[in-house]
DNA sequence: CGCGGCGTTGATCTCTGTCAATACTTGTGG
DNA sequence: CCACAAGTATTGACAGAGATCAACGCCGCG
């Protein structure tokens, strides 16, 4: 593993805290490797014996429905780790994974994890951390689903994409616009025509472009209970 | 404590495979306390010391907008424990929650917690699996919110509430309904109609008091895509 | 008895899903 | 180089689910 590679899984709430040591300890036998876009990782089901560190691209963990149909519960990036928490549900993945676009990422094997904690419980503190904020970010996904509308959910979704930036910013969507409407609990027809409804608020949209004018009006989108009389 | 209280605390999923004294270095210096209904326990954003264990009654787990509305995010009732993750996201609870029945509980100091995890590794894995369980939890609410309508999700609702009971089942709803709605995402008026909906199904309501005269429609209901022809 | 909290019901409106048609983009092969 | 097909995104028309607003019934309690 390379020194940026490296860098990339220190940064993650799951090794950030830990020595170095101890990283080496969990990354020992593990190598980056590299996958196409489309990629299924693990299914639902199956026997979760690995976790995984992002370091380039978009993996998205989705359930599927007796139908067929794929409801996608989060999308992880650079500097993310996921499904280390199925690790200990002692048996199979809740949820499947599959990269949406070419991406790097290190398996890590639930063995390997295991013993690790064994040999040096500050480990333990830092898994505990990680899937912490874990469960909050899902704690905060539902609040969103369940109070937000289509527009204020699109608009804390281009919030998020910006980052810390303040004021105008310019990016570009990380991932098909389907996905985005999955993630967001829409159709893409909605995702649509929630991003016409946004253009009066200082955003507008070319292909995979975004520019937004001012992202303090996204802000105050979401903050707005559109019944700020009462309550 | 009295063995009562003891059998409920070690039949949660994170005492459950502890040895008696690991519980012990848990427990040692907590005792159960009564809450009358509407207490209180925390409020999102104070630091989070302590998490809890449910012996008897309902506490509900919410968020507060910045507009003052509550999103119910879980219900825990009798055998689980609660914001144990929150206490290792270093700094302040992510929500708020309160008892909506009169409830009796355990609270657990965090620095209790994570001396006992020093002393004892496999401490760590209980709180692993603990917290990885409401994790999962999560995910398939998330799931559940996106992918199902109202009146399955009332379904589902009442699918959980009978347990392993098959068949006919009547049960009495543990708190307000304006409270399961909430936790379903919907307004009262809409649980309202949704229990109409369910009549059909077998369903008949007085009350609290909930008939169901086939589970397995229910369930039916809930695995039914309403389009089941392409996919 | 009257009040207040909770729940239901009805009428109406808004949002989002559905279905269908139409670009636009990209890749393929003649 | 162009025709064509497939995948992706947009747009329009429409329907249905759920929210909203308002009124009323029910019940417990002072």
């Amino acid at each position: 593993m390379n020194n940026d590679d490296l860098e990339i899984v220190c940064a993650t709430s799951l090794f950030a805290r830990l020595q170095r040591d101890a990283a080496n300890k969990i990354l020992g036998w593990s190598s980056p490797k590299a996958f196409e876009k489309g990629t299924v990782l693990f299914t639902q089901g199956s026997p979760a014996n690995s976790f995984y560190v992002v370091l380039e691209g978009w993996v998205k963990v989705y359930r599927t429905s007796s139908a067929g149909q794929e409801t996608v519960v989060a999308v992880f990036h650079r500097g993310e780790t996921f499904a280390e928490a199925s690790i200990f549900l002692g048996g199979s993945y809740p949820a499947s994974a599959e990269t949406v676009t070419a991406a790097r990422l290190v398996r890590i094997g639930g063995d390997v994890l295991r013993r690790a904690i064994r040999e040096d419980p500050e480990i333990a503190f830092s898994m505990l951390a990680s899937t912490s904020a874990h469960l909050k970010a899902l704690i905060e996904q539902i609040e969103q689903i369940k109070r937000l509308n289509a527009k204020q959910r699109l608009a804390d979704f281009l919030i998020n994409l910006s980052g810390d930036r303040k004021g105008v910013s310019t990016l570009s969507l990380p991932f098909e616009k389907a996905l985005i409407a999955n993630r967001l609990g829409m159709k893409p027809e909605s995702l649509s025509r929630a991003f016409l409804q946004l253009r009066p608020h200082g955003v507008a949209v070319e292909r995979d472009r975004v520019h937004i004018h001012d992202i303090g009006q996204l802000i105050a989108l979401v903050e707005t209970t559109d019944d700020d009389l009462g309550e």
